[in-house]
DNA sequence: CTCAGTGCAAAGGATTTGCATGCCG
DNA sequence: CGGCATGCAAATCCTTTGCACTGAG
């Protein structure tokens, strides 16, 4: 599992003239292992001998690559998850009280109905599509 | 229109025990004259006569009171709109590379498709779900 | 008079960048 | 050796806040 996660990472960066360093293996294990988007803060709790410059711009390198994915929700810090190619196309519940966000997925039919609507209006504006989200914002159960 | 909308805005502020004042007038003005979601930036420029300050702090009140939604997108500014029971339910077309937005809508019939799959899924997650956002992400005509 | 609203300027806080050092290739 | 990666600290930039002033009730 983190053998194959580690030799895609590996080629991706290749790909994009990177390197496969220490740091960046980190970043991407301590995204494998948690099970939820994570805020830098986040990662500096679970890593705290990576400097936080070095998470900032080595996680945009791995954005770069297509090996992380960068997501915004409704708070002020931006939280930041494997890429869905590696961990299967899902969707985010958000705690707007907390920042919370969990993972859910829906229906093969209705994720199926989604794409089609959405690839025919990205044709009919001449937009090209990289990828839809369907968020569901609310209150926790916690913050409830 | 206009009155409408202003009287609804008057009646969301009084209920939240806040004035209508002049500059949340312009405010609401300038969401209304728009068809995208609008960046603080984006409304300096069209009411030079307000203050930044005023701007943020007065949207901060009419999101309270119900009357524009912040949205954030995946730049760094926030944008604001009207609330969606004001303008109608839709989604966001955003392009990661110069940030425009653009509204659009699914068929009622998929709409409601995905209503049903999140109440379900908010239920079974003990969520209290407030919204739901489907945006499409990717690049424009101009950018691409 | 009182107190919320306003505008200016300064402060906050997440993120980015400059620079000297370390290290992979 | 050369150049990218790193880490510290300083700078950036959106956003928030302090404060004195104004105006509505």
């Amino acid at each position: 599992m983190v053998t194959d996660l580690d030799r895609v990472a590996l080629t991706r960066l290749r790909k994009d003239g990177q390197r496969y360093t220490d740091n960046r293996r980190q970043l991407v294990a301590v995204l494998e292992e948690a099970d939820a988007p994570l805020t830098i803060p986040d990662i500096l709790e679970r890593r705290s001998e990576l400097a936080q410059s070095s998470v900032y711009r080595n996680l945009a390198v791995l954005e770069r690559a297509g090996v992380v994915r960068r997501i915004v929700t409704t708070d002020e810090w931006a939280r930041y998850e494997l890429a869905e190619d590696l961990t299967g196309h899902h969707h985010h519940l958000i705690c707007s009280a907390c920042g919370m966000v969990r993972d859910f997925t829906v229906s093969p039919r209705l994720e199926h109905s989604i794409e089609e609507a959405l690839s025919r209006i990205a044709a009919d504006s001449r937009f090209q599509l990289d990828y839809h989200r369907l968020d569901l914002v609310g209150t926790c159960q916690t913050c409830a």
